[in-house]
RNA sequence: GCCCGGGUGGUGGAACUGGUAGACACGCAGGACUUAAAAUCCUGUGGCUAUUGCAGCCGUGCGGGUUCGAUCCCCGCCCCGGGUACCA
């Protein structure tokens, strides 16, 4: 009887599902957990292609062998379900994205379980779900009702700075915040309710504010700037524009040191820390104030290079900064305003298209140097971004490509400041040697002169030393219907948060997915919400409204669901508490996550921000959601395209299932290459695993389909090739190398056939381990071994070092009596041959003498190497 | 431009980070079984030379270097992938 790959899969899915064995348990005492995650998908029209599985069955491998070892493992799943592609269909449908999102689950659902994964399926979550998105909100309550204690370094509930300004004013407390303001106690209390709110609100974690956002008008709403790529945005392609908005951000740049430092302690690719390193983009510097001539206004600028200041022969404004018409001379003011109007105009993409031209213009202004107390001139250009440092800097043309630019451009003067610096093609940069031109630095190296000169400004009380990040805030407010509804309303334009007690906030039914006719977002058609139906005096229909009408980014219910699946599926307790204290003590935080490197800049980021913030409340008892990470690569179609119902290059999983059967599509998804790598799906080479599972089969059964299992005691080669498998596999799973082990599965089977091996001490040995990989047959072979228990309580079989021991023999030789060393030969060699060995291994020692060599590895014909 | 990765047979990829490069698989060629096909099995397969000789030489993007020994370490180039982009 042949291996019919079918049946057998068939079987085993519906026993796996009937016995739920892969449901975890909480309250498994005694049991080390491990949790093993993957981004959870979000369901598209178009169902699974090969490459979605990728990522999945990693983790299942992952997570079936922990199980192996004795783990209580967590490997969940569930949906992204709120998003963009249900709405865009929505809006040409009319079909509820509800009804849209649970036909694509479904149908997800069934391609995910004809592959055989051992995700436990009780702890499924929906974002979409009010019962999981209430916490979404709850969440944005939280965040809402606490502000940064940059002090103590941490979130802290909103209560906590009303006190200290109730105590000492707006000094009494070191807070981030979106606007600097200075009060007392007595004039916090003068404040009326109004306006305490209002200066509240600059300091909550989830702020509402005037914003410059990116607008995309194609999609009708903001976009946060990981969602923006090239100008354009991520979804859909449509062109992006600056625009000021009155938007909820989340103030995640409070977090950006804690984001950087926490990147020390977790074992994540040390290509994706990098990444967010950039993104967050921390520099050093000093902040300096420049005065203006005549004009009790200064200039602020931010630094990296305050040592170079003796070079700084010009300044140069954003064109929007807020000094320039202050300070801009009359003869100049025709000037500066047109250029103001010419950036106005252009849009971002124009502005990064045209990035290598030179703009600007004078503003007739001088400001004074304040170390050399030298008149430099002030302009305006549009190089220079307002939304980053002080939106001002001093020029060195001398050390900055671009400031030498604009200084060739506008023949404005260049000293260097470094000697040898070669300033005639371009700006040199060095960072070191010797400084010259530079008065009091002068002679000094350029790390010397970093330290005076910023002593230096500080005892001046010109400035300070300063630190900037290129992180934003986030911006969370989306004009879009299929998302979480904001738990806020308004009173006097000021926001209130709903009960907690009133959670969820249903989203509401709307007639059309379009904003209203007076641009308000599509829930702005809502004639009924359902929140506040006892006290039921601030809802209103329709537009105008006081109550939030945006919804919430793609993001929000994917920072934390990583929570939601440590509970155990009962509802009383699920709406009782996000997650409990007892679950999450004992889950703590993801073991192993495995996901795109895509979400960089924006999933893993927010993942982690909301933990650290959960955290600081004290919900959670870890400020890291994931403690390791693997970023798998995309699968291509086999012409090196991306795969996409777009080109038509799409290969269905269901098909090849159909064709091969679910252990060879895990198998062979592995097989393909490193778990991290981008590589082409490639049909043909199925054939070889497929080839494997009916080797692996014949171990078992003769042609007729009779056991052939024997339970004679193995020989040693049996145990040396069975041992070699299990010491190489065991090593492959510590790695996540699983395209390896693939490969040592195969040279076991191949061994064992030469061997004619059917030993049931050895074959029971290697099923456990081939079980991850290829789980179905596994159990199927497992059963016919006669056991009754599934194969993945089976403990992970231990290699006995005994049978590993090489052929070869290790000679110990001495030379002048002193120096050993130790020369391996194959045992098949004669005598004769082992001697002629031995001498001319004696000879490289000869050769070597002095350099005390350890080890000389002797090779049939001749010397190979030598171990110094 | 800057910052990370990475270049190994016809192909996907191995090589325990300094110790016999090319495991394993695909593909290809030849053979066995078969009326034939499928399936299965066997042999060969980096290049060049020699295959009546066991062998020899060259080979991990290119050019140098360190080392007894380099795919691996160092220096200088070239190419590919990813991130980022007037971030002062």
């Amino acid at each position: 009887m042949e291996y019919n790959f079918s049946g057998i899969e068939k079987k085993w899915q519906k026993r796996w599902a009937e016995s739920k064995i892969f449901s975890a348990k909480n309250n498994s005492s005694g049991l080390p957990k491990y949790y093993v995650l993957d981004m959870f998908p979000y369901p598209s029209g178009s169902g699974l292609h090969v490459g979605h599985p990728l990522g999945y069955i990693a983790s299942d491998i992952f997570a079936r062998y922990k199980r192996h070892e004795g783990f209580n493992v967590l490997h969940p799943m569930g949906y992204d379900a709120f998003g963009l592609p249900a709405e865009q269909y929505a809006i040409e449908t009319g079909q509820h994205p509800a009804i849209t999102t649970e036909k694509n689950i479904k149908r997800y659902r069934e391609q995910l379980d004809k592959i055989g994964f051992s995700f436990d399926w009780d702890r499924q979550v929906k974002t979409s779900d009010p019962a999981f998105y209430r916490w979404t909100q709850w969440i944005f309550i939280q965040l809402f009702h606490s502000w940064y204690n940059k002090e103590l370094d941490k979130a802290e509930p909103i209560q906590t700075l009303i006190e200290a300004f109730e105590r000492g004013g707006s000094n009494a407390a070191k807070a981030a915040t979106t606007a600097e303001y200075a009060f007392s106690a007595e004039e916090w209390q003068s404040f009326d309710a109004g306006k305490k709110r209002e200066v509240l609100l600059d300091y909550r974690l989830a702020y509402r504010a005037a914003t410059v956002v990116n607008w995309c008008p194609g999609l009708g709403t903001v976009l946060a700037n990981d969602e923006v790529v090239n100008g354009v945005s991520e979804r859909g392609g449509f062109p992006v524009v600056q625009k000021k908005m009155l938007q909820w951000s989340l103030r995640i740049t409070a977090y950006a040191e804690r984001l950087l430092e926490g990147l020390e302690r977790i074992e994540w690719t040390d290509s994706l820390k990098e990444i967010q390193r950039n993104w967050i983009g921390k520099s050093q510097g000093a902040e300096v104030a420049f005065q203006v001539e005549g004009s009790e206004h200064a200039v602020e600028v931010f630094t990296t290079r305050p040592d170079t200041i003796f070079g700084a022969t010009f300044m140069v404004l954003a064109p929007e900064h807020p000094l320039v018409e202050l300070i801009t001379t009359e003869d100049q003011k025709e000037e500066v305003e047109a250029y103001q109007t010419l950036t106005k105009a252009r849009s971002e993409r124009e502005r990064m298209a045209e990035a290598k031209s030179v703009t600007g213009a004078f503003t007739g202004a001088f400001a004074v140097n304040p170390v050399t107390n030298t008149r430099i001139p002030i302009w305006i250009g549009d190089y220079v971004l307002a939304g980053y440092g002080t939106g001002a800097i001093m020029a060195v043309p001398a050390g900055d490509q671009r400031d030498w630019d604009f200084a060739n451009h506008f023949k404005l003067e260049i000293i260097p400041v470094i000697e040898g610096q070669d300033i005639s093609e371009g700006a040199d940069s060095r960072k070191t040697g010797k400084m010259i031109n530079s008065g009091f630095l002068n002679g000094h190296t350029v790390e010397e002169a970093l330290s005076l000169v910023i002593e230096k400004i500080e005892s001046l009380e010109i400035g300070k030393r300063k630190i900037n990040y290129k992180l934003r805030d986030a911006v969370f407010s989306r004009q879009r219907y299929w998302g979480e509804p904001f738990p806020v309303y308004y009173r006097d334009d000021i926001p209130f948060t709903i009960d907690e007690d009133k959670l969820p906030l249903m989203l509401p039914e709307v007639d059309e997915y379009k904003p209203t006719e007076d641009g308000d977002p599509p829930l702005g058609r809502a004639t009924q919400w359902n929140w506040d139906r006892e006290a039921g005096k601030i809802v209103e229909n329709g537009s105008g409204a006081p109550i939030e009408l945006s919804t919430m980014p793609g993001w929000a219910g994917s920072s934390w669901y990583f929570l939601r699946y440590m509970m155990e599926d009962q509802k009383e307790i699920r709406d009782k508490e996000l997650v409990s204290k007892e679950a999450v003590e004992y889950w703590k935080e993801v073991d192993l996550y495995i996901g795109g490197a895509e979400h960089a800049t924006g999933h893993l980021l927010y993942f982690r921000f909301w933990t650290k913030f959960l955290y600081d409340l004290g919900f959670i008892p870890v400020d890291e959601p994931a403690k390791k990470l693997i970023n798998q690569g995309m699968i291509q179609a086999e012409d090196g395209q991306k795969m996409s119902k777009r080109y038509g290059n799409v290969v269905n999983p269901d098909d090849v299932i159909e064709r091969y059967g679910a252990d060879s599509l895990r198998l062979h998804e592995m097989f393909l290459g490193p778990i991290e790598m981008h590589k082409p799906w490639n049909t043909k080479g199925i054939e070889g695993v497929s080839k494997f599972l009916r080797k692996l089969w014949r171990l078992f059964h003769d042609q007729q389909g009779n056991s052939l299992l024997s339970d004679e005691k193995p020989s040693k080669e049996e145990l040396k090739s069975l041992h070699k498998c299990i010491q190489k596999v065991t090593d492959d799973m510590h790695r996540h190398s699983f395209n390896t082990s693939v490969s040592h599965f195969m040279i076991a089977v191949n061994e064992l056939t030469d061997l004619k091996c059917h030993k049931r001490e050895i074959l029971e040995s290697l099923t456990i381990l081939v079980s991850c990989h290829a789980p179905h047959i596994s159990e199927e072979l497992w059963e016919r071994l006669g056991h009754e228990e599934s194969i993945s309580a089976a403990p992970w079989p231990a290699f006995n070092e005994e049978y590993l021991k090489d052929d070869s023999i290790r000679y110990p030789v001495s030379f002048n009596g002193k120096t050993r060393f130790q020369i391996e030969l194959d045992a098949a060699l004669s005598k004769t041959e082992v001697e002629e060995k031995v001498l001319a291994a004696e000879e490289a020692q000869k050769y070597l003498e002095g350099k005390q060599p350890r080890k000389v590895i002797v090779v049939p014909g001749r010397i190979v190497n030598i171990v110094v």
